[in-house]
DNA sequence: TTTCCAAATGAACGAGCGTTCAGTTAAATG
DNA sequence: CATTTAACTGAACGCTCGTTCATTTGGAAA
């Protein structure tokens, strides 16, 4: 009579994703260095001891946001790197990274912004990760020129050319401005496509 | 017997300029809000209270760096675009971009990444400056445009995705890496290049 | 040599920091 | 109803923060 249902009705199922929401907003905001546990914990509604029911210190809150939004990217980019030659890929990827990245733009900031507020173990973490995603437009790429389709001076240096010109669209993007995610996705693709064609 | 030679040979045309550098430095590899005064007064080898001889107070430090470097950005774009038609210009522009972010890591790191560390009022100065400088390459591609030579889909959303492409290399750019300037500039403007042309 | 003053010191200010923990609370269990 | 215990409080720990200022220092000016 130990395991069963053991917290049912307990609020830590609630603080506890709670307490990360506040987290990403107030770092995305303001930076990691400029939030205060006591702001997070002011955000979510309790005292600042509390939030050490949900995270060991505050250094694992910042590598917890930062590694749980590079393991939905790279599950989500395996699921949608599926199908057909390197320009339907290539397409595919394009389409993928500008509608996983849009509707998360506290996490694209607190993930490109807070990398040197990581520890040094936590960072080799979070850049392994984003390393297997560039390697998932690499191959791409690679695979474009072996078919003939794609032409570059080089493919590592065209990865990461291209996914600083996609991920720089949440610097300016706003949801309620001109353009809806499909015209985004129309601009850049048309980008993407001419610049690597051979 | 008031106004000549007033201070030769004190120290504060040499600390100024240092304290600058070192704040530079410091902020860049750690980020504004997690250096501290005392640690710039360190690294300079003065006491804290005798930054304030330099500047009134920690923000306006972090404003003057930025500041500082968007006007020398500014001024030198200007030098740069001048002549030929508009695909003589872009290349112009890509070799200029290139040329002058290469060397500087720290000022575009921290020009990048500290905008939310400013004061409103000096955010606006900052972002008018950005918005210049995103003109140059906006007004290039515009005539462009009307020349028949270029095509695009949104002429300010490309210039928004051309400068982060361009940018994006300061994030991984080592001098003593693989390329030099010189081809580091072919694969880009490569890439600038056939992403525009009709 | 004496005077002068820019430059820098070093101590202090109130405030806020991350983190710990003994004690309180209130909901679920028996 | 009595008991249990996860969740939370509130105070405290030692420390660092940006900034101020009376005082000292040392090289240039007279």
């Amino acid at each position: 009579m130990a395991d069963m249902a053991r917290k049912q009705g307990s609020h830590s199922d609630i603080t506890g994703p709670r307490v990360r929401d506040a987290a990403l907003r107030l770092i995305a905001r303001h930076g990691y260095a400029a939030v205060s546990m006591r702001q997070i914990a002011a955000e979510v509604g309790v005292q600042a001891g509390a939030l050490y029911n949900y995270t060991p210190d505050k250094q694992s809150l910042l590598f917890d946001l930062m590694q749980g939004h590079m393991q939905e990217l790279l599950a989500a980019s395996r699921s949608a790197d599926l199908a057909g030659d390197a320009l339907a890929r290539l397409a595919g990827f394009t389409r993928f990274h500008i509608a996983f990245h849009l509707p998360r733009p506290d996490q694209v900031f607190v993930s490109y912004m807070e990398l040197r507020n990581l520890s040094d173990a936590n960072f080799a973490v979070i850049e392994g990760m984003r390393r297997a995603y560039e390697d998932v437009l690499e191959d791409i790429l690679r695979d474009g020129e072996a078919e003939g389709v794609f032409a570059m001076a080089d493919t590592r240096v065209t990865t990461r050319a291209l996914i600083a010109m996609l991920t720089g669209v949440s610097n300016w993007y706003r949801p309620d401005g001109q353009f809806d995610t499909e015209t985004i996705t129309t601009i850049y693709w048309d980008l993407v496509r001419k610049s690597v064609t051979a």
